[in-house]
DNA sequence: CTAAAATACTAAATCGTTTTAGCTTAAAAA
DNA sequence: TTTTTAAGCTAAAACGATTTAGTATTTTAG
């Protein structure tokens, strides 16, 4: 029983084995063949090392090598059941792809944004996938630049040419509006938020052209995110349904909206719950068993995590290399239930 | 524009300026005073970092120093509303103080706890907030022998000194059965898994001593923990509720099993449904616009967050230092809504 | 029998910090 | 004038790995 402090460590094994560091970092990567040590040295190293139970320190390996097997994946926050599903999936991938995930949340903040990604930079993370704030393109395009793998998600800077997984909003957007229509409900509306990126406008436009092409009216309520999940959110939601009586069916833009919305329906416009058609983005198990059952957009969360860490390996494989950014569109599905069904 | 990968580094600051790596160092961790260094070149030090906006690489100075100002909240499924909420707490506090969290997920499972833990502690981190699957208890006691800072959170060893914050499961699962008692409901099922960790005995426990304090009949539905989503795990509840016609009530311990209980009713038994009483455990704010409403225990998430980052910030302060194991036990709420209230 | 090639290993530099133990020079004390 | 003390800095050794460029010995070729 030695000086037990140096026994793990590359330098402590060579002093016991009375071989070089040189050797026995050999011998553990991988290279005893390539860099030809004598079989007996090589099951003389191995042995030792299972024998104390030698982990290298990723720490130094890191430094030494400058890849850290970590990779960042920042959302918006990670409490949102949307996103913790999501990243569910991804640590899934990522483990088993010899990466650790950090995750973190910037609250659709640019400066929350900012600073995490600082950072992260200086733990030397291998990559980023990003559900971005509004206002970070030029740090998103500075991350390029540096040949930094990062790969966005949800939303993208159309001006951009950066990887990302998202899905086609407008089209899930005017599919679920169509379906009221059809649904024979003339007066659709829109409940989203003040938000102006992408995914949001996708979804605004979708529901936009759905009516202009059934000749409906438009009625858009636009909440502002910081109300998101206030009483004062639902109180512009519920002045909003008191002004327009005429409405017969609401789309939901995103989650949060929804069960707001659901709220003041049920406490507010009781006997409403019934009559108008409901449709939300974002699908919930719990929406299955609501009365009546919630039509969703569901977002294909296993698809769009594999995509999202299929594009990220792709990047750290080769990340000093200039490649085509892939930019890969998915299909939300409309999962219909009693909510937006032609009602009595 | 001189050698610019040189430029980020002490090294490449020091060069440039003319002066040691050390005198960089003491200022840039603010010993300028201490270590005499005097006022014009601390200011040239301080103004050249500014201007290249040098960032110190962490990787190096946690090889240096030990320490990574990482800290790991390891839980059972990070995309479960509980622990997602609790991580979001989690990593506000976490940041706030300047540690970064590794969020991961073990599925209960051992292996993949060893495992996860194992691969931490190659990364250095600082300490570890587990939420641990049963037969970890070893490794947990051994973390605790090297001095690791390790918090155990919901559940715990009892054979163990170790950190922890949990809740009274018992008094809240007592507190949950004796309101459904007082609301006259007197055939209550309790649903619950097959998990023989102390947060579910606990809870299991309140049961029975309530149902025998009030002379009730105890009726148990343990669920395999591998079925928890699974349509095994409906049919199980279908079959257990045919079986059991004279049910008036039941009290699901934890929120999975609630969601695939309340499936179960509106599917197969919906006339039940504003006859039974139900109360599950963990809250969700769906549940406040269900019909009826949910009656949930809830656990108070903020406390818990709180007192686990308050818990682990004072190991990290004195790794070192024996101290005696902080064992907060925190009250859950019951928040009564319609599902648990006197029927007809 | 000598030169070239192959074998089996290793010394030392490096990654970017922190920190200990000095080393100069000038001012203060003796 | 010599010795102390203080001020203001720095060289070099860590931390724990990887990797380049060898070296020494043996084998093979000529």
């Amino acid at each position: 029983m030695k000086n037990k402090s140096k026994r793990n460590s590359i330098k402590g094994i060579a002093a016991e084995l009375g071989v070089s560091v040189t050797t026995v970092s050999f011998v553990l990567n991988g290279k005893a063949k390539e860099k030809r040590i004598s079989e007996a040295v090589t099951k003389k190293i191995l042995d030792y090392i299972e024998l104390i139970g030698y982990r290298p320190n990723q720490l130094a390996q890191s430094l030494r090598t400058g890849k850290s097997k970590i990779i960042v994946f920042m959302v918006e926050d990670i409490s949102n059941h949307f996103f913790s599903r999501l990243a569910r999936i991804i640590e899934d991938i990522a483990y088993q792809k010899g990466y650790k995930v950090l995750f973190c949340s910037n609250e659709n903040d640019d400066k929350k944004s900012l600073e995490l990604i600082d950072l992260f930079k200086e733990r030397q993370v291998d990559g980023f996938m990003i559900v971005p704030s509004p206002g970070i393109q030029d740090k998103i395009a500075a991350l390029k630049a540096e040949k930094i793998p990062v790969v966005l998600c949800d939303r993208y800077f159309p001006d951009l040419d950066i990887d990302h997984v998202i899905i086609d909003n407008e089209k899930a957007s005017y599919c679920a509006c169509e379906h009221l229509i059809k649904n024979n409900f003339k007066n659709i509306a829109l409940i989203t938020t003040d938000v102006r990126q992408t995914q949001m406008l996708g979804r605004l436009e979708g529901y936009k052209k759905a009516m202009a092409a059934y000749q409906l009216p438009t009625n858009v309520l636009i909440l502002p995110y910081k109300e998101k999940t206030t009483l004062q959110g639902k109180e512009s939601i519920t002045k909003f349904f008191y002004e327009n009586p005429d409405l017969d069916a609401a789309f939901f833009t995103t989650n949060y909206l929804t069960k707001n919305g659901l709220a003041v329906i049920k406490e507010s416009f009781p006997n409403a719950l019934n009559k108008m058609g409901i449709v939300t983005f974002d699908d919930n198990e719990l929406f299955t068993i609501y009365t009546p059952t919630i039509t969703a957009v569901s977002q294909p969360l296993e698809e769009m995590a594999k995509e999202l860490m299929k594009t990220m390996l792709a990047l750290l494989k080769n990340p000093k290399v200039a490649h085509p950014p892939k930019k890969i569109v998915l299909k939300a599905k409309l999962v219909v239930r009693e909510s937006s069904k032609v009602k009595e």
